[in-house]
DNA sequence: TCTTCATTGGACTTCATAGTCCATTCCTAA
DNA sequence: TTAGGAATGGACTATGAAGTCCAATGAAGA
C-alpha cells in the first residue's frame, strides 16, 4: 500500500483541506495563506494537517497545485478533446474565460504559481512545467486536428501555436488581474486564436 | 522640501538598499527577500533601512517597484520612442529578450509583482497597473505610428494591439521561466508582432 | 463487548523576521 | 574648532507562523 490507512472520512477531510487551501492561495497568495486561516476555514486542527500532510506547508501546496492543475484540465472537458473545429474552440474558449472570470478567480492556479514559487520551491517547479507540458499538448492535438480538416496550414508548428496560446491566456491574466476587467484576456486569447479560422489577424 | 533632509551619500546608500532588493526580488520573490538578507547584501544597517524607508518593507518594496519600472522603460530607450518602421520593432524585441532573458532577469519586475502582490497590497498594485498602462501607451504610439505609414490597417485598434503584446511578453515570461528557454518568449511575442510588418500569423 | 488504530483537539515550542531604540560616528557649515 | 544634524551600528523586542507532542475521541472489526 502506498498511502498509509487512511478511512473515507479521513479522505474527506484531507481533500476539504486541499480545496479550502486552494482558494485562499488563488486569493491572497502562497505568503498570504497560513495554516492557521485554513485550519480556521477548514475546523481542524494543526495535528490534521501535519497527520494528512506530513511535509507540512510546502507538501500541501504541492497537492493544491496538482489538484487545481487536474480541475482545470477538467473544466475543458468536453471541448479539450475535440477542438477539431473552430465551433469547438469557441467553447472551449467561452469555458476558460468563464473559469477565470466568470468564477471570480482571475488568476491562473497554475500560472499564478509559477511566478509565485518557481524560484523557492524547485519540486514544485517542475510540477508545475509538467502540468503546463501536458496542457499544451492537447492543445498542440487540437492544432493538428485542424491541419488535418485543412483549415489551417499543415505547415505551421503545431506545437509553437499551441505555446503561443497559452501565452496569451497567462499574459492575459496578468493584465486582466489588476485591471479587473475581462477585456485583456479576451483580446490575448482571440489574437492568438486568429490563426484557428483561416482568417488573418486584424487585431 | 517634501523629502527630509538627506546628503548626496545617503541617497546613495538608499539608492544602494533599493537596487539590491530589487535583485533579491527578482530571485527570490517577495517573500524569499528579508530586510536581514537586504541588510546583508547592502553592508546596510536595520536602522538605515528604517530611517530610509520608515514605512518598513512595504514601502521599499513599492520603492522597488516604481524603479525597476522605471529602469524597465528606460532599457527600451531609444526604441520605444519610435517605433515607426518594422526596423524598429525588431530592434526593440531584440532588446527586450535580452532585458529579459540575456540579463538572467527570467522574470518581468512589474508583471511578477503583479501576481505576487497585488492581492495583498492595493497601493502596489495600483501603482504597477499605472505602470502597465504607461507601457501600453507608448506601444499604442508606436502602432498608431505604423498606421501613419500604412504599414498596418487604419481601421485595427491600436490600444488593442499594444495590449496583446504586453500579454505576449507577460504571458510568454510565465512559460519561460520554469522552461529556463527563451523560445515561448520569442514565439509569443513574434505572435503578437506579426500584424505590424503587413504579414499574417504564420505561427 | 473489546481492541486497535485512524482521527481529532489544542497547548506548547521553536524560529525567522519585522520593527524599535539608543549610542556612536561622520560630515558640514558657522 | 565646534555644534548640530545626518548617517550608521547593532542589540533588543514583538509577533506571527511553522512545526511538535500527547492525550482524547470515534469507528470498525474480532
Amino acid at each position: 500500500m502506498e498511502t498509509a490507512k487512511i478511512t473515507e472520512r479521513g479522505r474527506l477531510t484531507r481533500q476539504r483541506i486541499i480545496e479550502a487551501t486552494g482558494e485562499q492561495i488563488l486569493a491572497s497568495g502562497i505568503g498570504g495563506t497560513t495554516l492557521d486561516t485554513v485550519r480556521a476555514a477548514t475546523l481542524t486542527s494543526k495535528s490534521q494537517l501535519f497527520h494528512y500532510f506530513p511535509g507540512g506547508k510546502a507538501e500541501l501546496v504541492r497537492e493544491v497545485a496538482d489538484w487545481e492543475g487536474r480541475q482545470l484540465l477538467e473544466a475543458q472537458e468536453p471541448e479539450i478533446h475535440d477542438l477539431g473545429s473552430w465551433e469547438s474552440w469557441e467553447r472551449w474558449r467561452a469555458m476558460l474565460v468563464d473559469y477565470y472570470i466568470g468564477r471570480g478567480r482571475w488568476a491562473c492556479p497554475i500560472g499564478s504559481l509559477a511566478t509565485q514559487a518557481s524560484m523557492t520551491d524547485p519540486d514544485l517547479a517542475s510540477s508545475i512545467a509538467e502540468g503546463m507540458r501536458a496542457w499544451r499538448g492537447l492543445l498542440a492535438d487540437g492544432v493538428r486536428r485542424m491541419q488535418r480538416t485543412g483549415t489551417v496550414d499543415g505547415s505551421a508548428d503545431s506545437e509553437r501555436i499551441a505555446t503561443v496560446i497559452l501565452a496569451a491566456i497567462q499574459g492575459g491574466l496578468v493584465l486582466s488581474q489588476p485591471e479587473r476587467s475581462a477585456w485583456p484576456l479576451e483580446a490575448a486569447l482571440d489574437s492568438a486564436l486568429a490563426p484557428l479560422h483561416g482568417v488573418a489577424t486584424t487585431a
